[in-house]
DNA sequence: TTGTAGGCGTTATCAA
DNA sequence: TTGATAACGCCTACAA
């Protein structure tokens, strides 16, 4: 079909190890067979091939992605991020959709492997063990982007999710709110669960507001659950909700509306993400945001590193978050509570 | 480093021959041999390596994906369509970001080439020569999504532009308006530009109303064109604007609020794509829709067959859009226009 | 400075 | 039914 190297080899008259020479430009060769070869090259219109090349130095330049959803808000950012730093070190971009399910997870773990990618760099809210396991028989350079595995073995990149619920709680306090209701994520989700009702305690403790276990309600990142959680948090009268995503808050909002209640003006609601919905619901949300492309981009950056053997000063990196005021806590303006 | 074929055969005691046949389940292996084989395998952790067969079979179950802007709404969608059947054919993504630059599109094809890839789906809003001809040279199957090249020499899946201008233009005359302005994309953009306007003309003429040149000002998709563009048109007392993009609705808009009329009431305005802009800026701006996944979905389809050489129906597929009613023409409320 | 030849890990053709 | 062995296209000692 297209030409090889024979083919030109055989064009230059020359042997296929000098047209690999000119091809990686090692130092020796004359310049007058250079110039043969890069001729028969353009007459060929001889094109590498990169498999065959792979193969050989056990190098391919391409690296996994592993993202729950590319069309689901948060990623198609991060992803452009890992993009632009791979482009700039010379590596592809192989992307793999999981939905979160598990099977997904290390079905394209495996062919990743199998396609002989140098790195990949994984996404998702838990990192399961399977995952773990699958990562580590295949023992290639492993980056976690916006989430870390509980033992915090791989490297990662993200946010300070503990800090984060802080602030968020903290700015609820700071508008004056005592009884401040929390939709927790799945408990068993380390980041998404714990580390947020850690900073959601956190934040009340040095307030000096009693932690009360009955305001913790677990909605577990569905709407429907979060919609009960925020009814039951009703019946304890809270005047403020901090929900572990902007969809529970979303939902939340439905239910105070429900309850013939109003956000801003009963009740107080802060999300997280900064997702889609924080800006289109009414009232705007209140949220968390991440620094998605960063996230990506010093994800691949950490990752080069990883690949091209340097040292890598910082193992698990920390970015800041931001807090984003907007109508589900009145823009900040101070109100009493009901 | 990982086992081989070697390594498996070297411990079922077989020959690499024969492990290749279980591994390819083709028919002629006794049960026994399999078993001990299977066994092998599971003992050394076998996996296989995807270039070598690749380089073997020369083909790499891999296709490539040029996209302007993953992190640009419109196109995680259609990437998650195009991942979803991908992953149903067996088939893995390599992703590209172009910006849509010349260079880089004509860069990330090479890559494209180089690496293997079995087919290409392309998007970007116009199809450049170079990039036609760096295809050619290439000659691998090549699927258009959400566009065209002037030619239609490639497979193509997209919406009917012409048509879905003229829907919002008709739109627009129903609400009971006479004189429309058109905001265009560029004149050298046969779908963003040409097409567009034919539709526009399509519905005035259809409606009795005279098309008159003043009333199109070339936009470019700029949102700064855009908005001297609008203040163009208003010299006009044009009563609607149909805009080829919501960036240039919104900068219209503006430009209408800087003028001191407002929208709806005083003009009615029409954007296109359905982007986030269009359902955040206030007033949300009424638009065409692009069904963004199934043009993903669709193409990716249309790629498998092409690449299984099946016979295929049609060429150019035509997916519906579909419009959306916002505020910015009142939400379909007549009004008198001032 | 250039060429020969072995090998990267598979598949597939031929014999046996 | 199984085993040698020649590719696939390239890189890289080692020789010349």
């Amino acid at each position: 079909m297209s030409a090889t190297i024979k083919d030109v080899a055989r064009e230059a008259k020359v042997s296929i190890a000098t047209v690999s020479r000119v091809l990686n430009n090692s130092a020796v060769v004359t310049d007058e067979t250079r110039q043969r070869v890069l001729e028969a090259i353009k007459k060929t219109g001889y094109k590498p091939n990169a498999l065959a090349r792979s193969l050989k130095i056990q190098k391919t330049h391409t690296i996994g992605l592993i993202v729950p959803d590319i069309s689901s808000a948060f990623y198609p950012e991060v992803v452009r991020g890992i993009e632009d730093i791979a482009a700039m070190y010379n590596y592809n971009i192989f992307l793999c959709n999981t939905d979160q399910k598990e099977e997904k997870e290390v079905k394209y773990i495996e062919i990743l492997g199998e396609k002989q990618v140098d790195g990949i760099i994984f996404m998702g809210d838990i990192v399961r063990d399977s995952v773990i396991q699958t990562f580590n028989e295949f023992g290639v350079p492993v980056v976690m982007a916006g989430t870390q595995d509980k033992d915090k073995r791989f490297p990662s990149v993200m946010i300070d999710n503990e800090k984060a619920a802080y602030d968020a709680v903290k700015y609820l306090i700071s508008l004056g709110h005592k009884k401040i209701g929390l939709i927790s994520g799945p408990m068993h989700d380390p980041i998404g669960g714990l580390q947020r009702i850690e900073g959601y305690k956190k934040a009340l403790e040095e307030h000096g507001i009693k932690y009360d276990p009955e305001l913790v309600v677990e909605g577990e990142f569905k709407t429907r659950k979060a919609y009960l959680a925020m009814l039951k948090l009703l019946e304890y009268n809270v005047d403020a909700v901090f929900a572990a995503s902007d969809d529970m808050a979303a939902a939340a909002i439905n239910a105070i509306f429900d309850s013939n209640l109003k956000v801003p003006e009963d009740i107080h609601v802060v999300g997280f993400d900064n997702t889609y919905i924080s800006t289109i619901f009414r009232p705007t949300i209140t949220t968390i945001q991440q620094p998605a492309y960063d996230i990506g981009a010093v994800s691949m950056r950490l990752l080069t590193k990883l690949l091209a053997k340097e040292p890598i000063e910082e193992m698990h990196v920390i970015l800041p978050h931001q807090l984003i005021v907007r109508e589900s806590t009145g823009f900040g303006e101070e109100k009493n509570s009901r």
